[in-house]
Order: structure tokens, then sequence, then C-alpha cells
DNA sequence: GGCCATCAGTTGTGATTCCAACTTTACTCT
DNA sequence: AGAGTAAAGTTGGAATCACAACTGATGGCC
């Protein structure tokens, strides 16, 4: 069996069980691909194709004129999503965390309007932060809201206390997590290796049934995973 | 600039353009390779690279025989963490939900022990879940507890139902959500094409500071988004 | 010893060619 | 007309060769 298969696909198989097995530590030289030539019997093709899949995989690292290494995948910094913040979780790493905020004006795109129950091209107050660990930018995020409950301050970070001066009741926050490939401009402001993935968090931010602030969240997967705690569900339904 | 890029990305760069503009609908076809080739004046290596590449972002699927068309995207299926159910989430969208179990015992893994706070090796209840959706496997979950809150019940969709019944009062729910390559186990089961990276959910269910149970799900990213429910923040720190 | 240049090895990219398996279309024959 | 067949086009896999840019180590020179 599986004697049809793809002979690239019985080099990358081998050299995954290896790594995930520990045979291969992080950081050990993966063989090149004159020497996966030699020692698997397959021709240049599948040896290239065979690393640039496992590459692409996030398991190897590949540096012209030194060669791939069983990448070292550092534990997942957890991000404490909702309750806490960024700079909490850095400081607990100790990380040295900053960010760029930028904030304009822009018309609602028609997702952003949908999230926010306005008029697709209504007026909103765009914000756009990047956050840096140590210098390095790490995660993005743009922030809309409808302008009128802008009052000018533009320390968006702080956006819950303004809009509770504003006699709006937060209420709850919703959290949309998919993964997905980085944009362009996403891998190349958070220098994303190829193959790594974004986790793409929209929240939005209530008071009672009326969305008052959304934002799109933009996270490597490579670094970082989200915590989540929430209240235990009722003796009734705790399915999945 | 940009000019000493490699060809093949010139491709890739123009083809994402067109579909993440809409100017190539989803199902419309992509050129051939030899299409591509005279049509941006590259080699059939650089043509094939650039549609293996949107191949691999889940842009385009290709098919032998027919050709490549523009992937089609269905709406990313909303899974309510924690407070709903699988079952409640498909049959809101009219899909037929049904899952398998299976139970056994085993030794706890070193990471399954550090989060159930066991010693490694004790024993522990092993409960494999398959969800499928209208029979075709989408869900795959792993549930551990330790072996002495275990009283024969192999329902283990009824998990804090159980333990409630067991004296234990569940508080809290804590999940760990990042995105990987799936392993081939995985992308076999769940019949996930190539490229397709997954969710993998820790999840502990906490009586006080005691972990009684925990379980890893793991989700396709191309067909389901997480969904949260939080309370909102108080108002001294809503960051981020 | 310390510094610098050279060189072999490696990756990333690319061209070219070939083949098996498959799909779609067109055509021929009954 | 309908059925079966042939041909053309497509993808995925693979081999071989080539080259620029880069790294690490070696060895020679001061």
């Amino acid at each position: 069996m599986a004697n049809s298969d793809p002979v690239y696909l019985r080099v990358v198989e081998d050299l995954r069980r290896q790594i995930t097995e520990g045979l291969l530590q992080p950081g050990a030289p993966i063989p090149s691909r004159h020497q996966i030539t030699r020692k698997y019997g397959v021709g240049e093709t599948a040896a290239r194709h065979a690393l640039r899949v496992l590459a692409q995989e996030g398991l190897i690292i590949g540096r012209v004129g030194s060669g791939h290494r069983v990448r070292q995948r550092p534990d997942l910094l957890p991000l404490h999503r909702a309750q806490a913040h960024f700079s909490t979780d850095m400081h607990a790493v100790g990380r040295r965390p900053t960010c760029d905020v930028k904030t304009d004006s822009a018309e609602a795109r028609p997702d952003i309007a949908v999230r926010l129950r306005i008029a697709a091209q209504s007026p909103v107050t765009r914000t756009r932060i990047v956050y840096r660990s140590d210098g390095k930018p790490v995660q993005l995020a743009v922030s809309y809201e409808p302008i009128v409950y802008n009052d000018g301050t533009d320390d968006i970070t702080q956006v819950a206390h303004r809009l509770g001066g504003n006699g709006l009741k937060l209420t709850e926050v919703t959290e949309h997590v998919y993964a997905r490939v980085p944009q362009p401009v996403e891998s190349d402001v958070l220098d994303l290796p190829a193959g790594v993935h974004v986790l793409h968090v929209e929240r939005t931010h209530w008071a009672g049934d009326k969305p008052v602030e959304t934002s799109d969240v933009i996270i490597p997967c490579d670094q970082f995973r989200l915590v989540y705690t929430l209240p235990a569900p009722y003796g009734e339904q705790p399915s999945r």
C-alpha cells in the first residue's frame, strides 16, 4: 500500500515524523537537497518540494547559504482576550510593549456597516493600532466606531472608558475568531515568514443590543494563542 | 521597485488582486499553466508555482483535467463556544448533526497531566468524538478526565451534568485557541484539502481551582469560526 | 594571535522536458 | 438521434540543469 504515493510525500512524512516524535530537536539541521536525493533516492525536484512543504507547514525554516533547521516553536504566548491587556500579557513574559495609534475618519465598508448596524458609507472613526513587543510589530488592530460617539479623544485604547463617559453602558463583547492567510500588507508589517497564518478576531462591543464599536485584530499564529475564560455552562447544556 | 521580486510573485499578486477585488468571482476559471506563460511572459515553472501558491492559500482549487477555479468560500459557520452546542449551531443552518463517541482508558500524556494537574501517566478516561454534519466529519474532539470522576456513563457530551452529579461544582471554562497545520490523521479523518489549517481549542473545565476535565477540539479553518460572547470589561481596563 | 580572502556548500528561483491520469469536447458510426 | 470513441487540453508529479545570493569554514597572511 501507499506505493503509488508521490515520492516527495515519502520524504515529507519521514521527516515530519522525526520532527514530531522529537527525534529531530528544534534547531537540528535537516538534510540538504543533495543529501535528500542521495538518502531517499529521489530527484532534486522531489527533495526541493518536500522541503518546501515542510517549510510551508512551519516545521522547518530555511536560510540561504546555511540550510534548513527544525523551527523552534517558542511557546505560544497567551493573549487574554477581552478581559485583559496586551500590555499586561507582554509584561508577564518580560517584554516591553508599545503601540502606535493613528486615528482618522472614513466611510464604513459594507461589512463594517453590517457589524455596526449602520448604513453603508456612513462616516466612522477609524483607528489603526500597531502593537509592538520589544519594538517588533506583533499585532495589528483596526477599530471602527460610528463618528457620533467620538469626542475627539484619540486614545482609542480606552474605548470603553470614553464610551462609558458618553452615557453608553457597555454590556458585552462578542468575538468571532478564525484563521486565514495573511494579506500582503499584514505579512509585510508583521514580518511573517512564509506559511504562517493569522488569527483574525472580529470584536464588537455592545451596549444592550446596539453595537458601539467593532474592530479587527490580526494576530500571528506562530507566536500567540488566545485565552478565553468563561463562566461554566449551567447544568443543563454543557455539550462540546 | 519590486523589479527583482521573483517572477512567480508577479503572477500570484495579480491573480490574488483580481480575486480579492471580486474581478474573478467564485467559480470563475483561472488561466491554465500554458495561458499564464503566454499572458505574463513567464516560464512554465513560474506559472505552476504561482498556481500552487494560490491553491495553498485556499484562493483557488485545481482539478486534474478540468483546471483551476476560484474557490467558493462558503460563509464560515459560527460555532458558539462553551455556551452552546454543536447540534444547535448545525440545526441553525439546516444541517443534520450526528457524532460518534468512543471511550477508553489511557495514561495521561505529559501535557494532559499538566493541564489536569495530575501525575504523568496517571490513568484517565479518554473520549474521542467525531462530529458530523450531514454525515461528513467536520470536527474532532478528544476529552480527558481523571478516572476517579468517571462513573461509567459513556455519554461524554454531558460532561458537566455528570460531573455535577458527582458533587463537583463547575465554576468556569478556559479555552486556549490557536491555529496550526493539521496532523496527517486529522486531515485524513476530516478530509481536509491541502493548505487548510485547523483551529485547536484546548478546553479545560474547572471546579474552583481544580481542573476536572480537559479536551482538545480540532476545527477546520475553512468551514468554521468561533464565536465568544463575554461580559463587557469593567470600566477600568477595556484595552485592546 | 587576529584578520581577511577564498571556496565549497546551500537555498531560492527558474527553464525545460516528460509522463500519467483525468475531463471535456468533438466526432464517427450504428 | 444516440452511443461510444478519439483527441485535445489540463493538472500533478518528476528529472535535470543552471545561476545568483548567501553562509560557514578553511587557510594564508600580517
